[in-house]
DNA sequence: CTAAAAACGTTGCATATGCAACAGAAAAAA
DNA sequence: TTTTTTCTGTTGCATATGCAACGTTTTTAG
């Protein structure tokens, strides 16, 4: 079973689901209080955004169709306010992870496909997590953005890539400032290393 | 279902299960063709671990008992050699994704349980990888780790917390060069922010 | 179409941090 | 125990990178 079919299966009536639509920049969730929720986005696109001790705003991931959020996946112990914000407009599925967890009374065929369909949506989200880490722990702007690169490419069997995301949104997601990451860009090509016109990027390596 | 049931119940004959034991030092898998790979360590200490371009060696992640782990959650397209070795005595329990995922022929009770239950485990995991991208995301030292120390001291509900593991590991987990990191502690004592005698660490903010 | 907002490219500067090297302390192995 | 290995603390130095500031270009919204 993929997402739609879960989708199509929502009249289960031993699990809670809802399913709601949000417009461009309204709330979708917020990670309080709510330990147990898990949300899968079908459509549109969304932020998980904290704003942290000097009112700095981050984007600690993006979520498109098909991902999964919520605060199950993340600790108790959360000390700042995350919140989830469409970017888009978005249609998501919420439910409790409980409600997944407890044995199903009826028995049901689509409980169990709905918790294996979930194991394959986490396990796409770890993969993610994984090449996140990866690229996260390089020690300079241009190894992560080498290391970004290369797994775009190796991902398409081309040389020749083309970023997902405008550069500021890059350099957020690789932790890094702006123009200093503009500026190693810069230096890639100036070294032969890449050559670039706007987003279109070639591999020289 | 937890792991141990797991582990009673490994007679199941609809999933291919091994268990094995390794002695430390001993490769427990490398990431290279076995696409589906899922292994749970049940007991000991695992180090997943590559070497880079330069030769240098990278501990990725470490694994406790009842971590999870295996090429199943790494991308296709891994382009640099990983494998995990024992860093202790180390029991395992190894099993394919696809025997977990197809449906099970028998339609037993143990299979549904134990998707369920798996997907408990890597939920844990999701967890465990927010956490290390929030501290990973920091961009500097210091906040590193004072972000660290606190998910630390919140979890233990405790200002005065020991460190886990030795300096060195742990910068490796911060993905910071080690003496770097010795010279942004003491700049943390002196400052103020916290007390420190040898790894147990208090927060003083 | 026009106005507003976001993204982009660039640069000077201060400093945080990687790197190398070393010696002493602690832990593990023999 | 003794020996060996790992961990720790420190420092000098070069440089990578964050930060601030600015103008230009591109995209979005009205």
């Amino acid at each position: 079973m993929d997402v739609s079919e879960i989708i199509e299966n929502i009249s289960c009536n031993c699990i809670k689901m809802q399913r709601k639509n949000f417009n461009k920049g309204s709330i979708i969730t917020t990670y309080i209080e709510k330990r147990k929720q898990i949300c899968i986005l079908l459509s549109g696109k969304a932020d998980l955004i904290r704003y942290d001790l000097n009112g700095n705003k981050d984007i600690i991931e993006s979520f498109v169709a098909h991902d999964i959020f919520g605060e199950a996946f993340y600790p108790v112990h959360t000390n700042h306010e995350l919140f989830v914000m469409a970017m888009d407009k978005c249609e998501v599925l919420l439910f409790s992870y409980d409600d997944i967890h407890e044995k199903c009374k009826n028995n049901c065929k689509f409980h169990a496909t709905l918790v294996s369909s979930l194991l394959e949506l986490v396990l796409e989200q770890i993969i993610h997590q994984n090449t996140r880490i990866e690229i996260l722990s390089k020690r300079t702007i241009r190894d992560k953005l080498l290391t970004y690169f290369s797994i775009l490419s190796s991902k398409s069997f081309n040389k020749n890539i083309t970023l997902p995301m405008s550069l500021t949104s890059l350099a957020d997601y690789l932790s890094v400032d702006r123009s200093a990451m503009t500026r190693e860009l810069k230096y890639l090509v100036d070294e032969g290393f890449i050559s670039r016109n706007g987003s279109n990027i070639k591999l020289l390596y």
